[in-house]
DNA sequence: TGGGGTCAG
DNA sequence: ACTTCTGACCCCA
């Protein structure tokens, strides 16, 4: 099955493909039209329903969490995870006995010292940077070094479990920093991994500036298409050319990061002045100049229990008339309902839990509403659409994929799961999103969209869910030593392979996932669940003063 | 809080 | 004949 190319379509492109269509010249939003010329024999299905991809994030996100110790396990997209094991790399330090690093023993667990795995700590588990690379024949080990040893053994055991218990392979980086770790993972796909090694002995250039030098601009996470055209813009001294043979992001030119780090006038506040302007964060020239230099301090951060937004969307050719707007609205706001009760509801015992129940229990109880309570309700809804450009005198459409949005607050009634999704939704378009629609566009009709797209955000978690999988406040437990081990983060991606995901779609229907609590630097107010702002009860959405929740409960309980 | 931008997979 | 469907974070008013 692998062997064969094979790729998923939406609509007229190509989203994803796997490595062997990859390796025949199929890439990702390539036109159907030249996927099948240049590879007539591609296998293509339609995969316009990614519930599937969605399930097996999940469970790959689930797997990950059972490891971690602190709770950082970020997820990036749908099929990549950071992971920082900083504490876990800490505690199997201290253990190490130095004199037989040979016979080295693993510890996952706290808790339990049998658990775990045995290693060789006089080598590297895996690939490394730089690829000859070799420690020279010393007595002492540097403490770095031998940390990043460690990170590879546990990213290959993670891989091996990964690989036994959900039939996933995957590929990592394991480097000090978030940047790092994912451009090094990149060197070994699509199922190895690779370690950046420290310097060894007297390098001029450290092995990260060396690593990351050779890397074209917008090849660097957080250098997207607009910051690399105008760095490039830069360093060439003229309009950086476009590829208008790709789909989009192309570029023609090919600026590396070491070329822009040699710029004469290459320094912090210059690239501020030249990156600064609508969508760019204040202090873009610094933390880009710090990629530059494989300078990346973001911390992984941590695991949610629910995420930030739910959306839904879909393009069109052509819709341009109130009823099939209103029809598409009521589809929409069906899917959009039914993933808030996937992904928002969670039983009674995912906020507080009594005792833990076994897996074939959760999952039966993942595919009712029995029971479930609403883990977060979002407080606002987002109608998007894209309106497509008039033509122009010469006939022509201006491309242009710009988006306008209004937002309403969620009407409370969306939370009751008495009622079906059908007969919600068909209230929700008649009670909010017509009359968002109509604001939005308020002309009569002439409007022509090519999509639609329809959100809940501002999650207002409800009372009690800061907790992890593992009953414990993670957040404020390691906030103190976050402090002490800053220095010395190891930071793990993995990447499922591709091929994978789609092998192993058919899995079981998982439930709830994930985890809690960020200390982000938010302006304070979302991170509050018993704060004066009061609480959001569980059982209706009602926000509540704190002192008022247990006779308010006492109601839900008597009723 | 609402609207938009950039970046990511 | 046309860039999919998400999701995160940031800035400004």
């Amino acid at each position: 099955m692998k062997a064969l190319p094979f790729a998923v379509q939406q609509k007229q492109i190509i989203v994803t493909c796997n490595y062997t269509a990859r390796s025949r010249g199929l890439h990702k939003l390539q036109l159907i039209r030249d996927a099948r010329r240049i590879c007539p024999d591609v296998i293509i299905e339609l995969g316009e329903d990614i519930s599937r991809f969605r399930d097996a994030s999940k469970e790959l996100y689930k797997f990950i969490e059972a490891y971690t110790w602190n709770g950082k396990v970020e997820r990036l997209g749908f099929d990549e995870v950071f992971m920082d094991v900083t504490d876990m790399i800490d505690y199997n330090m201290e253990i190490l006995n130095r004199n037989a690093l040979e016979q080295s023993f693993f510890q996952i667990s706290r808790e339990d010292p049998t658990l775990g795995f045995p290693f060789d700590a006089s080598v590297v588990a895996g690939h490394v940077y730089p690829v000859d690379y070799q420690y020279p024949a010393e007595d002492i080990v540097d403490e770095q070094t031998l940390r990043l040893r460690l990170g590879s053994h546990l990213a290959m055991y993670m891989r091996h479990e990964l690989e036994q218990h959900k039939g996933y392979s995957a590929t990592v980086g394991i480097a000090t920093n978030k940047l790092l770790a994912k451009l090094v993972g990149n060197l070994h796909k699509p199922k190895d991994q690779t370690t950046l090694m420290p310097d060894v002995g007297d390098t001029i250039d450290s092995n990260a500036m060396t690593f990351i030098g050779d890397h074209e601009l917008g090849k660097i996470p957080g250098i997207g298409f607009k910051l690399a055209q105008k760095i490039r813009e830069f360093v060439l001294n003229r309009p950086a050319e476009i590829d208008h043979g790709l789909v989009y992001g192309g570029t023609k030119e090919h600026v590396t990061v070491k070329m822009a780090r040699e710029c004469p006038e290459m320094n912090p506040e210059m690239l501020e002045k030249l990156l600064a302007g609508p969508g760019s964060q204040h202090g873009i020239g610094q933390k880009v100049w710090y990629l530059l230099h494989a300078i990346d301090d973001t911390e992984v951060s941590q695991m949610r229990t629910v995420p930030r937004q739910i959306s839904i969307e879909d393009s069109y050719i052509r819709l341009d008339t109130l009823p099939e707007v209103l029809k598409e609205l009521d589809v929409l706001a069906k899917s959009l309902l039914t993933r808030m009760r996937v992904d928002l509801l969670g039983s009674e015992d995912d906020i507080d839990p009594v005792s833990p129940e076994s897996e074939e229990a959760e999952e039966t109880k993942a595919a009712t509403t029995e029971g479930k309570k609403w883990l977060a309700h979002p407080k606002t809804l987002r109608l998007t659409t894209r309106p497509r450009q008039a033509l122009l005198p010469d006939g022509t459409r201006p491309r242009s994929f710009k988006r306008i949005s209004h937002s309403a607050p969620l009407p409370n009634f969306v939370f009751g799961l008495s009622e079906s999704v059908e007969s919600l939704a068909d209230k929700l378009v008649k009670e909010s999103l017509l009359g968002m629609f109509r604001k939005l566009h308020p002309e009569k009709a002439g409007w022509n969209l090519s999509l639609v797209n329809l959100a809940v955000t501002n999650m207002a978690e409800t009372a009690g869910n800061s907790k992890t999988a593992n009953g414990r406040d993670i957040g404020n437990m390691f906030k103190r030593q976050e402090d002490v081990l800053k220095d010395f983060r190891v930071t793990d991606v993995d990447e499922v392979a591709e091929d994978n995901v789609w092998d192993a779609g058919a899995e079981g229907t998982e439930h709830e996932e994930e985890d809690k609590d960020e200390t982000e630097t938010h302006d304070g107010w979302d991170n509050g669940e018993e704060e004066e702002d009061g609480e959001v009860c569980g059982d209706c959405g009602m926000r509540l003063p704190s002192f008022a929740m247990v006779a308010h409960r006492r109601f839900h309980v008597a009723a």
